[in-house]
RNA sequence: UAAGCAGGCUACCUUAUCGCUCUGGCGGUGAACGUCAGAGAGGAAAGUCCGGACACCAUAGUGCAGUAUAGCGGGUAACGCCCGUCGUUCCAUUUUAAUUUCUAUUAGGAUGGAAAAGGACCAGUGCAACAGAAAGCAAGUACAGUUCGGCUGUAGUGAAACCAGGUAAACUCUAUACGGUGAAACGUCACGUAAAUCGGUGUUUGAGGGCUGCACGCCCGAAUCGAAGGGUAGGCGGUUCGAACCUUUGGGUAACUAAAGGUCUAGAUAAAUGAUAAGGAGCCCCGAUGUAUUUCGAGGUGUACAGGAUCCGGCUUAUUGGCCUGCUUUUUUA
RNA sequence: GGCCCUGUGGCGCAACUGGAUAGCGCAUCUGACUACGAAUCAGAAGGUUACAAGUUCGAAUCUUGUCAGGGUCA
């Protein structure tokens, strides 16, 4: 483990809606991971797949964006939803990182036919965010 | 002024807030990070249909096989691309001749435009449904003519009929070109396992490899091939200055090219250009005024096709609106 | 990013050295048989051979270009 500094490991708060590249889920080991073993909660057009993960590297959530291309033919439009899940998950981030503990890897899925405006994906990314925050608290209450 | 055809150019804009990638400066030992400045998708980036650059495989070698192209000349790094030109076919206009009351038909010439994979059945082999005597090496119907010789002409079937017949996007022949594999090439650093198991072949009498379909030749050569199984699937280089773009002058009918001057113009990698709000060009529709252009008001839309992935030259396909140039036809005025 | 393959009724397949009505099985529909159903028998419908262009007298077949689907690679 020569990087894994732990002190190191709350971000500066100045940038609050910030997406950078180290936040991106990229590893395809802890992909496989999420798709093996993650659990879902899901709203349509979106759905998470989301698993803990070894508290590893600085960051603290890993997140990850995909749009099938079964669905949609062209390049162009799977940009753009893939866009907007980014900007919508950018803005709604804060609350997850205030809320939870612990590391997590994020993915969303598209699953809807039809390309979506921004307010429709803002408003099934907070229902999903939702849903997750309550999966987590009744799973350590069992605990 | 309007319409059509051909060619070229362009790709909505502004402000505010939040955000992404790269480069440079500063702070920071360094990384992370912060801050300031700059740069940030296309005419097709697409299809992957051709041609190259570049990399590795012998210094890329020989023969056969295979593939591609096809008038002639030029351009180019090269091409199956582009330009010019010849012939062919089609269309339009015009003209001549014959027939005809006219319309029109046939044959020939001229002008303009368009199209196309446009070598060779005088090397050989094959193929031709139905119809027809006969569709290829053998035979033959009817009528007419006749120098009486299966000599000549006509008719009928058919897409094609006796003729050196048709057919090569049939095999093939001729000429020319092409070695193979492709950035998942290739180099390098790091991490990690199994130097284990089973079977085959082999060490100068040469296994196997050098990713070519085969043979030869050349080189390397002591281990190697297969089965099942185990490990890693990360970083950096290649990677963006290039047959680059712009302007001027000269050469050329043109494609293109020479010289001089100037410019720096994406480098992402689960993959960067976005989101939200407001407004304005533009476009469409409705109403009023009006011969019409226009003007005013309200509403909608605010864009088509589409996203780099080693890089260039083409081709093909998708596509909305605007602007410019040339040609043809038409209208108005003088 | 590169390379390769395949498109024929609803489904699975033939016909592919060009020759005319594109055929077979299952499925579908109608009728018969039966008290009713299954099975069986008889009959019918369903195709622009993925799309477009070309070569040819003639194209599912040959050539070219699009579109769709699938496979493969360190």
């Amino acid at each position: 483990m020569p990087r894994a500094r732990l002190g190191r490991f709350t971000k500066p708060m100045s940038k609050v809606f910030s997406y950078p590249k180290s936040e991106k889920l990229k590893n395809k080991k802890t992909i496989d991971l999420l798709f093996s073993e993650g659990k879902s909660v899901s709203k349509y057009p979106l759905k998470l797949i989301y698993a803990q993960t070894a508290p590893f590297f600085n960051t603290q959530i890993e997140a990850g964006v995909t749009v099938p291309k079964r669905n949609f033919k062209s390049a162009v439009t799977r940009n753009r939803i893939k866009r907007l899940l980014r900007e919508a998950y950018r803005i709604n981030k804060q609350e997850v990182f205030n809320n939870t503990e612990g590391r997590f890897a994020f993915l969303f899925l598209y699953l809807g036919k039809e390309v979506p405006t921004f307010k429709q994906v803002e408003k099934g990314m907070k229902v999903v965010l939702q849903r997750f925050f309550e999966a987590e608290i009744t799973q350590n209450r069992k605990k």
